[in-house]
DNA sequence: AACTATTTATAAGA
DNA sequence: TTCTTATAAATAGTT
């Protein structure tokens, strides 16, 4: 598609093969986000020009990109408790880049003298909202870990009383048996030779 | 590039996108590896469809891009604890926001009235400075709570460790007791009667 | 799946 | 890099 037809190998000519890249590589990016708009498809490019430069697309982000890649191909498994949260801010902020992006290039596209206050004022708007979900979810989250650590919490005061309870029993038990036995009850260090604590504990 | 032009936003018609998607997404991987031969580069490429079937490319292989991307990535995916996310989240919106202000510049010398749009910009900025500041109190007072939770939870769990040794050690003793006065093990239901739970419970 | 009228991408040139 | 433009390539709508 050019003045010519060219043979796929590799340009040897080095500008002309860094001309070509430039070019190619938008049209790919290009072709990957339209692809992924039109299909409603997720869609991860990464691309490394020989200079080592970094290129990519990717909806909705890169990181569950490759992620969902691995598990389909490895059949990997979930991500750990802890990655997830990082994971979701990945996400949102990818949203918000992507959504960035998005106007951007359309506004690019436009003959900047036709854009109107209102066409700014959506772009605003559209980042404004982007934000507020994306505090929103983060509240969302901060609370469910409050709520996770409360019951976590009650969880083990439960426990801790039933120890209490145990534990007073026992001992009520043993005043009983030195009733029985017309025993002073004992001190602590003399019971600990009879039955040392490494012995019993755990 | 067909009988029509497109403007490109999801395609409704499920058959008529299903139909788009084999022939773009054939394009798409033709061109990356087009790019990937003619210029020296290392791509790869993953694509879901709508419906979770998984396409991709990769040039030498998927894999060692994924890594490469990671490796110059780093920088962003080196986030561990909440605060560091949390930074993270703030240059990210930063960033975004600076963006936005260059988009707005850019857009401002060349049609728009300069006084005016600078000024909405002010008061844009004023305004987010002022939510941003709010967000930041409302999330340090949850990290607290979280925080208050976290050591609140330890010390309940710690006392949980001590109150079972001590059940232990008071066991201990109850088993030395019984020898000494050759008695059997008591059953549960037997020492209730004795020494019921509700008094020494408390 | 094929076909083909058009649109889109881009090779070469400046 | 950027633009221009002739031409190759991709693909939207149709069969």
């Amino acid at each position: 598609m050019g003045r010519g037809k060219i043979t796929i190998k590799r340009i040897d000519n080095t500008n002309a093969r860094h001309v070509t890249f430039s070019k190619r590589r938008n049209g790919l990016l290009k072709k990957a986000k339209e692809l992924s708009i039109l299909c409603d498809a997720e869609i991860g490019v990464i691309v490394f020009s020989s200079t080592g430069r970094l290129y990519n697309y990717a909806n909705p982000n890169m990181g569950s990109i490759v992620e969902r890649y691995k598990t389909v191909k490895e059949g990997h498994s979930e991500l750990l408790n802890s990655e997830k949260e990082a994971k979701f801010w990945q996400v949102e902020v990818g949203g918000l880049m992507q959504c960035m992006n998005e106007t951007y290039s359309h506004f690019m596209g436009k003959e900047l003298s036709t854009i109107s206050m209102k066409e700014l004022q959506d772009l605003e708007n559209e980042l404004e909202m982007s934000m507020k979900s994306i505090r929103i979810r983060k509240d969302q989250i901060m609370k469910e870990k409050i709520e996770a650590l409360n019951s976590k919490g009650n969880l083990i005061q439960k426990e801790n009383m039933e120890l209490q309870k145990e534990a007073s029993f026992i001992s009520g038990e043993n005043s009983l048996l030195r009733q029985n036995m017309h025993m002073p009850e004992p001190d602590f260090l003399t019971l600990q030779l009879f039955n040392p604590p490494s012995t019993s504990y755990q």
